[in-house]
RNA sequence: GGGCACAUAGCUCAGCUCGGAUAGAGCGUCGGACUUCUAAUCCGACGGUCGUGGGUUCGAAUCCCACUGUGCCCGCCA
């Protein structure tokens, strides 16, 4: 609703402006401070000002003035604050949005593109553990490739997996050559990464620590995985892909808690295997860029403000990670209309670097995206996985559940409140919020920023957090179930099981719209797919956890002020029942792109 | 040394892309609201040289420049 009101804005307010023969390049339109009665506003008269002669409110009278909202199905009025033109919605928007989101689960889809998108996030080494310093990525990558469905997009989530280089050698190496009793540890958890990273801490310290003519044998060993890979040796590629696939079967379980799942994981060695790394490099041997000095083909990328030569194959002819990564992503370009990338703040640099060089191979680089985040370090130091220094994401999740539980119990005890939650009730509230905490606190801030992981506040819940939000749904929930239960009459008006809503017989111009606080909130409902489609135009989940705190506020006056079940007249109390599964529905779908679980009770 | 980010209330953060109405929240502090559809809630008060300095503009937290501080990167590693 609010897209159509915004467009009607945009239209009415251009005509008019050419109507006066003034220019409507800059129609100046934004959101009014909240305290403003006005749906949309224009500053546009501080600019027309010195072209007209005269001061910028009596240039918005004249625009104002000049507007017609004959024909527009959701702009009824204008009128000026000042300088200011202010844009109002009529009845019509308010309904029209209650009648779609009372009614549809799915409030917040926007149409289909046609259109696909591959979203590849998380593609940590598979080395061992997911430590928090990454945990990141793969909660903004999972919001965002849920954000790009929610915006209509085809989207898979990928994972990529870096099972070519030095580290997958060392870590296959390791684990061959050392047994279960060279190991002076047990795992930190049952599960396969915690018992094999043992193996490539081991080998890791080996390679630092023992003796020059060990440490030449096992760098022999590791090389000759290294070329077999290169070689294209089928045993190679079996006794890495063990290792690799082990360790990341047990991180896929530490990412499904989240969860983050993905479609495929898209193995490095394939673009090795396929020869498609060796045409890519063939094709990059004939560009003007390329010049090969010692020994080894560079590219010269200063056209692209990078003055850092990009090698791209080794003196000894073999590839390198980025040229993997090439064929990797042109790859992409073939199966998908766009591909995005969530990284780290350290692969930057060699994102640029590959875009530009995309770009110089043909390829069109609009079509690809990236979402920068900083890492999350220690108050003393970053998380690594190699030194075994970090905190493990299960001992977070776990921790935070364990709070959770904790916070549920003991407000059972001390809250004035009929609750009948049953056991299985305490632990899926404690699992949504615990982990929803986790999440929300993550994907609701810039990427760009720093985190110091703290204990504290990663798991407080009274700050702004998941359990405000996802409570604004369960007191939606628990309305809904309320008024069905009691079985509330109302005429046209029943909630299912699901809490939808039918609304065909609602008179939508009832007194719903009375209040101030019924029509703020479906304020709010109706510009949710608005903040949906900006927030995937520039790929910025957190603006969504924007969103659901604003719409808590507006959630809580309303809930405050205006009594459902028990309201006055059978008229208002349909039309309020409507309003709830309106909000539930708009607040379940925004977690839903959080990724965070909307609890029906808690 | 060069490049890329970031700096907003005591603390944690929105707002910046595309300049516009009194810079917003939460936590903390202080004071209030549960015989009421769930108080993980709500209401009120206190709290700001938007890192510093310049520039552009009718108008700058927002754009530009310089500086300071912090993080990251600068390998024939991934």
């Amino acid at each position: 609703m609010f897209r159509q009101f915004r467009s009607e804005v945009a239209d009415a307010l251009g005509d008019a402006l050419a109507s006066l023969d003034l220019p409507t390049d800059d129609l100046g339109i934004e959101r009014p401070p909240d305290d403003m009665d006005a749906t949309l506003a224009s500053s546009v008269a501080f600019r027309l000002a010195g072209e007209v002669g005269a001061a910028p409110p009596s240039v918005a009278a004249d625009v104002a003035e000049a507007v017609d909202v004959a024909g527009y199905d959701y702009l009824a009025a204008v009128d000026t604050a000042g300088p200011y033109v202010n844009f109002h919605a009529g009845e019509r928007y308010l309904a029209d949005t209650l009648d779609a989101a009372a009614a549809d689960p799915d409030y917040g889809t926007l149409p289909d593109r046609d259109a696909s998108v591959v979203v590849e996030h998380t593609s940590a080494n598979p080395t061992g553990p997911v430590h928090v310093g990454r945990a990141r990525n793969p909660i903004v990558g999972d919001a965002v490739a849920n954000l790009m469905e929610y915006a209509g997009y085809d989207v898979d989530r990928h994972y990529y997996v870096n099972d070519a280089g030095r580290q997958m050698a060392v870590f296959t190496w390791a684990y061959e050559r050392f047994d279960e009793s060279d190991l002076d540890t047990d795992p930190a958890r049952d599960r396969a990464e915690y018992d094999l990273v043992r193996y490539y801490r081991k080998g890791n310290a080996f390679l630092e620590e023992a003796d020059p003519a060990e440490v030449d044998a096992a760098e022999e060993g590791i090389s000759a995985i290294l070329q077999g890979l290169e070689a294209g040796d089928e045993e190679t590629y079996e006794r890495v892909g063990e290792v690799v696939d082990t360790v990341l079967g047990g991180m896929k379980e530490c990412l499904a808690r989240l969860p983050a799942e993905f479609d495929e994981f898209v193995k490095e060695t394939r673009f090795m295997r396929d020869a498609s790394t060796d045409e890519v490099a063939a094709r990059l041997k004939e560009t003007d860029q390329a010049v090969y000095e010692e020994d080894a083909w560079q590219l010269e990328l200063d056209e692209w403000g990078i003055e850092k030569n990009l090698v791209f194959l080794r003196s000894d002819d073999t590839s390198l990670y980025t040229t993997r990564d090439l064929a990797h992503h042109e790859w992409k370009f073939a199966n998908y209309d766009r591909a995005v990338t969530v990284l780290g703040e350290d692969h930057k640099l060699q994102a640029d670097q590959l875009g530009a060089t995309l770009e110089l191979l043909g390829n069109d680089t609009d079509r690809l995206g990236h979402v920068i985040y900083s890492y999350v370090n220690l108050p003393d130091g970053k998380m690594s996985t190699r030194r075994g220094t970090g905190v493990m994401l299960d001992d977070l999740l776990d921790e935070a559940i364990d709070r959770a539980r904790e916070a549920v119990e003991s407000r059972m005890d001390d809250r004035i409140r009929d609750d009948d939650l049953t056991a299985e009730d305490v632990e899926r509230i404690a699992h949504q919020v615990g982990i929803g905490a986790v999440r929300y606190d993550i994907v609701s801030k810039q990427p760009a920023k720093a985190i110091t992981f703290e204990w504290e506040d990663a798991l407080d819940f009274e700050a702004q957090s998941a359990p405000f939000v996802q409570y604004v749904h369960a007191r939606c929930a628990g309305i809904l179930s309320e008024a069905a239960a009691a079985g509330v009459e109302v005429p046209g008006v029943t909630a299912d099981a699901d809490g939808v809503v039918d609304v065909d017989a609602l008179d939508v111009d009832g007194a719903v719209f009375e209040t101030e606080a019924a029509r703020e909130l479906l304020r709010e409902v109706a510009r949710f797919p608005a903040v949906i489609e900006t927030a995937a135009d520039d790929l910025e989940p957190h603006t969504i956890a924007t969103f659901t705190r604003e719409f808590a506020d507006a959630y809580n006056a309303f809930y405050r002020e205006c009594p459902v079940v028990t309201a006055d007249d059978e008229e208002l109390r349909a039309a309020r029942v409507a309003l709830v599964a309106a909000a539930k529905h708009t607040m379940a779908n925004a977690l839903d792109v959080l990724g965070v679980e909307a609890p029906e009770s808690m």
